[in-house]
DNA sequence: AATAAGTGTGAAGATTATTTGAAAAAGACG
DNA sequence: CGTCTTTTTCAAATAATCTTCACACTTATT
């Protein structure tokens, strides 16, 4: 299980991009200062850091260097659009990816997956979801049933895996807007109804684990209940 | 002028082994991590690596499976004498041979002439990717179709070598920018789907393997989910 | 049973990403 | 230096996806 560290010193920015993370498969760990982050890094021993440029006392930058004089763990900074920070001063202190907020669910984990990868420390073993003949590849994003391959949308495929991924638990229309379309999505929560719609079509008998949870949300089925 | 990339993170290492490899008349760049390593074979394109198994952060095994994703080249191991390593996982991840330090100029100029040898007589090692009618011969750099060649540019067969090797894999168009075009290109992203279009034409009826993942990136079919 | 609130559905419209063709730019080669 | 090939850029056309909306339908409440 790879295991992520986020540094943020607002509480919210880290509750948020905890929440992304571990939709994504990740255990995550979270410090809101630097101190407090290097404590974790010897402590928790995780595989990546994700780390807020702008913080009060020591910043990022500074952060990151200390950092690199003991540990080559891959970092990625987290900055807010707008700031005044230095790209190139970004990678020269051994940064290993930039990722500029707001940002989306599946921008972050693509970004996250394509470091771990460079650096080999992931081994990208094929992570699959299984629910009788619904079969789900993660990683090739990849759906099949019955064994026939299903064509899903970005956000279907996205939704159906936050759902399968946590099957009995229900999930509010606002909770799977904000999982899975990003905190910048400004628009009605019937949007989602239509991509259950589709989704349920698109997986044909499958798609009736798909449950409406009335007046609360929806949620996939349970099995061991 | 054969030209060699030596990688090792002790500096008198390095400079021991390029005194020898430059008497012996190669031209040798030298890198002292794995990132650096990667960087510099994009760039510069070397003939053969040698990559020490001991590193600090990420190891030699780590580095030549990285760079057996996409790349061919010949990786002679080195290490110490009384390290732990396995010699059967050297050889498992891609490795063409490798050298007990301490060693004597002339124990390495044979080997990695050896090595070289061995490469260049292309019938020696001929590595294919197959994927029903589509037949690629990396070394020779020829491709068929139906048993017909199909003529590609470098570029065209680099991108087809790199997705057909990794099926399943989506790649973002950075990417594979990156990684076939190096890391000096600073030019658009569009320049990736006028390749892959040239590419599915060019294929005919195997360019549907070449798939888009709308969003993200592209991907070569994976059939075995 | 009547009413109110929540959900399902199909179609239309808006939005965004990709494909494609053509042409310019950059290299390769004699 | 001109010619040929390869690579890159660009914008219009196309395609896929996402969102909204109206109305039918279902469930809960009184």
């Amino acid at each position: 299980m790879t295991h992520l560290l986020v540094v943020d010193d607002e509480q919210d920015m880290v509750d948020l991009v905890t929440m992304y993370l571990e939709n994504a498969g990740y255990t995550v760990s979270s410090a809101l200062s630097g101190e407090e982050a290097e404590e974790k890094l010897k402590e928790l021993k995780p595989d990546l850091i994700l780390l807020d440029i702008m913080m009060p006392g020591r910043d990022g930058f500074a952060v990151c260097e200390a950092i690199r004089s003991y540990s080559d763990i891959p970092i990625i900074f987290l900055s807010a659009r707008g700031e005044e920070w230095d790209k190139v001063r970004a990678f020269s202190l051994g940064g290993d990816d930039y990722i500029v907020k707001p940002f989306s669910p599946g921008e972050m984990t693509a970004r996250i997956q394509a470091v771990l990868r460079r650096f080999g420390s992931s081994t990208d073993k094929r992570e699959t979801i299984q629910h009788q003949t619904l079969l789900i590849d993660i990683h090739s994003r990849a759906v099949k049933v019955d064994g026939t391959a299903v064509g899903l949308t970005m956000k279907e495929f996205d939704l159906i895996v936050l759902l399968a991924k946590n099957r009995g638990r229900i999930f509010s229309r606002e909770e799977l807007l904000e999982t899975v379309w990003g905190t910048e999505y400004r628009g009605g929560t019937r949007t989602v109804d239509t991509h259950i719609k589709t989704l349920r079509m698109k997986l044909k008998h499958e798609g009736a684990s798909i449950e409406t949870v009335w007046g609360i949300g929806y949620k996939f089925v349970d099995g061991t209940i």
